[in-house]
DNA sequence: TTGTACGCGTTATCAC
DNA sequence: GTGATAACGCGTACAA
């Protein structure tokens, strides 16, 4: 079982020493063409390679990053998560994944196991709930997603312009009464910001609000709808395309066809079942991109923490 | 930075020697109440916790798992992803996650690197074009998902189970005219267990089968519906939730409002979206539960290769 | 160009 | 009950 070969049997199999070895396996000169060969022979007869703890020890870094994810069955976090992956791959980061599944208890927990593990880096991906202090000794190797915290470097979508996308895209086509079906406040971002976003606009437009607010499922969604319509509403901006999906099914129960639904999120199911409906791109895979590279910055070149938002966009 | 502490500054810190300091770290016994807890005041007050690199050359394991998943997105494979995690945390364990995408070559590649890392095992999620031969070095530390082979272990679902739970419900029902609508036969389990199934069914309740195989979207049950529907069809069975998804809007647009749809997978949105529908659920969940202790005790009990099966319920 | 000796942080084996 | 000391596999000054 434990049969793995070491450096050391390396070098007595290719009659050289340990460091030669060691100096092939990473690629340094002052070793000759001739031994080089010959140790890289024996290293990939025997499918040789070595052990990363012991690296680890030696100083370097175990090339390990975490990925707090708050839901993993969340599809926004889910494509963030995706477009990361490759790019950890690519550099040798292997990334362990934890789920917070939003309790800030539990990101404690994850993050002592990870300092334990030392590893290099982490994304954590926000929510309303949780405790900034516990992440300041984190401060230069962490990314966060979806919120901003001084200090920290974090990769945001842009929740306002988002819904102004929308109800601009509505306003152009002529509609002027327009309802809003989204989440609590107390949620900062997928909440406050995007009803903010409705009401500001409204204002500045001279329109009438009609908005409703409760959680981020097509439940609520469903149970929502008949609060914001009436029988002028033209349209209903809603906070997600999971919203969308419940107030569509209301509409459709109440035959009322003539009112355009669209979300945010970009969820082609919503599309393909209800084809009038239009939804925004917040750019999820183009943040987890981000995030990851940001992390990568950091972790390699030290780089200072920044923060970045990512461009909102009318999906096709 | 690297302001780490060791397990030598402990010792000096609270005035022992470094194997007392272990002892303590390892819960041994051997040691007076009263130097323990000053070792633990000491290492609590500087929040200290022992590297895990180091450990881990020292002969143990490191303490770190791979799952292996074809896609994150896929709602089956994320329920039992989402399972797993919390039993490796429980047993100490890190899960790296990687996505092969279907590609037995990345396969290939995230083994090998998983190999460098000794990981102490794998969970893989099996799928058609997979080689089974790469995975045999990993035999008595791995673990396969939906597929089974020989001499690995293997969790899997119980397709055709799942069908005839399906078709035997409606047929109680009174239903006599039931289509498929499922998956090519190229893939072994979704596609071929499920619709040989059906047939099997057909034939021995003297039913004449309608049947049209595509591709696991809902794109593909839209498309394939036509093929199935006759005027006298009164039910659809569908491999999946999201094939069934797709019928139902076919359905739906030819105002074929009297034919059932039922799908697999147990997805609340179906259930949601078209109420008369139902489902099966497969035991994601289940499966992953199982799997993650499938593997702990082949890792911490190095019990036998063992293959499981997961039972189909009729979802609520 | 190549080999030797030492240290990384931890655990196991001894002495005391 | 406790503390030295030797390993574990690797990288790296330094010597040859």
């Amino acid at each position: 079982m434990s049969n793995r070969l070491t450096i050391k049997d390396i070098a007595r199999l290719s009659g050289v020493g340990k460091s030669t070895v060691s100096r092939v396996l990473n690629n340094e000169g002052h070793v000759s063409d001739n031994t080089r060969e010959r140790v890289l022979e024996v290293i990939n007869q025997h499918s040789f390679s070595p052990s990363k703890s012991a690296r680890a020890m030696r100083g370097q870094s175990d090339k390990v990053v975490a990925i707090i994810i708050s839901r993993l069955d969340s599809p926004s976090e889910n494509q963030a998560l995706r477009a990361m992956l490759p790019l950890f791959y690519e550099q040798g980061y292997d990334p362990i994944v934890m789920e917070s599944q939003f309790s800030s208890q539990r990101v404690g927990e994850h993050l002592k196991v990870l300092h334990q593990r030392s590893v290099d880096g982490i994304v954590l991906f926000g929510f309303t709930e949780l405790d900034v202090e516990q992440l300041m000794p984190w401060q230069d190797k962490m990314v966060v997603m979806a919120r901003e915290y001084p200090g920290l470097s974090s990769v945001c979508y842009d929740d306002a312009g988002a819904v102004s996308l929308l109800l601009n895209k509505l306003y152009e086509k002529g509609q002027r009464h327009i309802s809003y079906v989204g989440v609590d406040a107390k949620d900062a971002t997928t909440g406050k910001l995007r009803s903010q976003s409705y009401l500001d606009f409204c204002q500045q437009h001279n329109l009438t609000p009609a908005i409703a607010l409760g959680e981020l499922s097509y439940h609520s969604g469903f149970r929502l709808a008949s609060q914001v319509l009436s029988p002028q509403t033209d349209a209903i901006v809603c906070a997600s395309d999971t919203i969308a999906l419940g107030v569509t099914k209301y509409l459709q129960e109440q035959q009322a066809s003539n009112v355009r639904v669209v979300g945010i999120g970009n969820n082609p199911l919503l599309k393909f079942l209800f084809p009038k409906s239009f939804s925004i791109d917040l750019g999820y895979e183009q943040a987890g991109n981000a995030a990851a590279r940001l992390l990568l910055e950091q972790v390699l070149r030290s780089a200072a923490p920044q923060q970045i938002i990512i461009p909102s966009k009318l999906a096709d």
